[in-house]
DNA sequence: CGGTGACACGTACGGTGTACGTACGTCAAT
DNA sequence: ATTGACGTACGTACACCGTACGTGTCACCG
């Protein structure tokens, strides 16, 4: 395998996955690689970089295939779940692209495709940029949720809501609703949120009419 | 000064505010406090504990002022207006904050309100988790842009959309509205996207009636 | 043939978290 | 008063980290 940028950023990835961003570092990648670990500076400046590229890979690996003739309200879910699906591919590489803002072509294009979507459904720029910035931060949020309930995949993941550990006269509530609180259907809530968003800025009122 | 967990923690929370969460180690918050490092060790069984500590002390320093006679509206305005206060108080100690995720009795409280408020707002048991957890998403997401733009607070953050080096054949709706991605009034944005949320759970059918 | 660049690599430096052994206080029981 | 246990403070040491720098080996081109 020639070694490249693009090699090592695909290997720095495949460590992630596997055992997490933690274990990331350079003389891992490049023990995996079987080479040294100062040849990796021949093609990447430093591990920022590296990490900044991890995060642009990922990103471009997002498949959008919603078609510019649907209705808007399918184009704008099609997007959410592409954004969703390789986060759920790639969870432990997500915290790393979330965890750092990007400007790069890679994460331009969603942001191109949801500006024209959000325009088709008739709100002018400023109204669509607002909407996409909640879109963005609820879809960061959620995938923020479901990939940190895996920090480091520990077996028994003991960061639930012990019932009996809960105070009842304190937090009425979150006792009774415990065997709520612990269990999660990721991919549902996610999508019931979406739903609900749809719904808002379908009704929301436009400045200017289509 | 007594050196005990609590005054370990603020000093971390301190440094983290001045110099960013880079900047925390062991050895730093030491100095800061005067004191050997493994000494810290006797307070505190790990850095990772010691971060926890942070999103504790930090999530814990959230003035809930809303009280429970109010329309349930308002209530939820002003719980996620005070998660956010603190959040660009403590803008650097944020970051730790979200990424991780918290189960002590320091993130019940916030989550034991807003069950409260949502099934005031006449939802049963797993419609107002499932909102909750909207609202969180939504919260978590937008704070991370919020604080994610003052990584180290660099002076000239040259993270923006050049609008001129953008490709406008390939990105028109993103070189169009450059100018309204590059500048982002947060507490406006934030309070948008809540009155959004809020007029969606609004109109969202009940499963019971009150 | 000589030179020039790209690339692989080893060494070394200053940093990190923390395991371990040690020293010094205070306080309880003898 | 003596002894012992115990909590706290501290220094040393180890393994690991990112990476600056110098060196060697090629392929390629003049």
């Amino acid at each position: 395998m020639a070694l490249n940028r693009s090699t090592i950023v695909e290997t720095a990835i495949e460590l992630i996955e596997r055992e997490g961003a933690d274990a990331v570092s350079m003389r891992r990648i490049a023990a995996d690689l079987g080479v040294g670990v100062m040849t990796l500076y021949n093609h990447v400046p430093n591990k920022a970089a590296l990490l900044e590229g991890v995060a642009e890979t990922v990103l471009s690996k997002i498949e959008f295939r919603d078609d510019p003739d649907a209705p808007w309200p399918d184009r704008v879910r099609m997007q959410a779940h592409a954004f969703r699906q390789i986060a759920s591919h790639y969870p432990r590489s997500t915290m790393v692209v979330v965890s750092r803002q990007l400007n790069s072509t890679a994460g331009l294009l969603p942001v191109e495709r949801a500006l024209a979507t959000l325009r088709s459904a008739g709100f002018d720029g400023p109204d669509s940029v607002r909407m996409l910035r909640i879109f963005i931060a609820y879809i960061v949020g959620s995938l923020l949720r479901e990939v940190g309930v895996t920090p480091t995949f520990a077996p028994a993941h003991g960061s639930a809501v012990r019932p009996q550990e809960v105070d009842r006269a304190l937090f009425p509530q979150v006792g009774e609703l415990a065997s709520l609180l612990n269990v999660c259907d990721h991919e549902e809530e996610f999508a019931f949120g979406v739903e609900l968003l749809i719904q808002a800025i379908a009704v929301h009122p436009r400045r200017k009419p289509v």
